[in-house]
DNA sequence: GAATCCCTATATTGGTCTGATATATCAAGC
DNA sequence: GCTTGATATATCAGACCAATATAGGGATTC
């Protein structure tokens, strides 16, 4: 699914401008679930443009420049609908602290702790965000995935606070479990 | 994180070739953390070579074209120590699943169940795969990791099962609960 | 016995996307 | 008055993925 796509889903929701889409992946309700930067929207935006799936109205304002808000029109409407009938990719789960914690044993003591800790914080943050936007959705789809977010960052920290002891070599505990707690619930 | 330190950590754990170093990212212990292709990884197992922190042994098979078999040098395994203890990215979650999701009402009924059927039976697998994995694990770290894996998906599977009834529209059932069922365990 | 398909293995390329950077204005804080 | 941060658009180098090419081996099918 490209930038394209994305952009004509978020303007699905109502106008927008470039950098409110932006805010969309990076804050919003996409930003646990999908990604896009500036350098792929501007150009995705224009792409659309021209190809009348968009259209543009330049929205002056007092000194700023002035503001580019798309809306969508009804090709657009058409060509989203069409687009999200395709086959869907996996999910991805990217995770740098996940890869260097199979390499715990080549860190410092204190270094991996540091980590576990700031990763249980960012997580902590994330699942609050998440359930602070539950109350705002509009929709049923957004509430069900912003409920998704939620419970997968709790799971996560759940499992971070009852198995860092695996990553973590506490010199003070000298009996330790060696394989994960696994809650089933 | 750049392919290049990847390739440094796969090597930290045995000898490989580019082949079994995609392979690793395709279906092995970082198949869940991480993703790194051709395209990336020969170009950067040839910078490697060229800066010495590896070095590549031509292993003539009979027949088939050679092995390039890489091992790690001292400068290697030290580059790759300093490199883990840089700053890490955030975890990123990508799913067009949850996407679409958010744009249920415009798919045609039974899509939407089709597409919540296809990602339980995936997570399904999934958790199986890293299930059974924990047992091959050599240490620490990749228990952990794989460990991580499994109550994730887990934890997405209840989730689905529990709430798909939100982007589902049951002509059937009029009373539906309208907010996302969130198990606090 | 030969045809088809998948697995191993290396390598390249087109096109996409990120991350960084540039420009410009305004509001708020100090 | 000066710095920081938010709003807003835009570009570009470099990184990266997905697809494709090549090539032999073994397994399965007909």
């Amino acid at each position: 699914m490209d930038v394209r796509t994305l952009c004509l889903g978020v303007l699905h929701l109502g106008d927008a401008t470039g950098y409110e889409i932006r805010k969309m992946f990076e804050e919003g309700l996409f930003s646990h679930c999908l990604e896009a930067s500036f350098g792929s929207i501007y150009p995705a935006l224009s792409k659309l443009a021209e190809d009348e799936l968009v259209i543009c109205r330049d929205e002056r304002q007092s000194g700023r420049p002035d503001k580019k808000v798309y809306s969508l029109t009804e090709e657009g409407r058409a060509d989203f609908k069409q687009a999200i009938l395709q086959d869907l990719a996996e999910d991805k789960y990217r995770s740098e602290f996940l890869f260097v914690s199979v390499f715990a044993d080549l860190l410092p003591q204190r270094r991996m702790s540091e980590l576990v800790d700031r990763q249980i914080a960012r997580m902590k943050l994330m699942a609050e965000e998440t359930a602070n936007s539950i109350a705002e959705s509009d929709t049923a789809g957004m509430r069900f995935v912003n409920g998704f977010g939620q419970i997968m960052y709790e799971a996560a920290i759940k499992y971070l606070q009852e198995n860092r002891h695996l990553i973590e070599k506490d010199a003070d505990r000298k009996v330790q479990r060696t394989t994960p707690v696994l809650s089933h619930t």
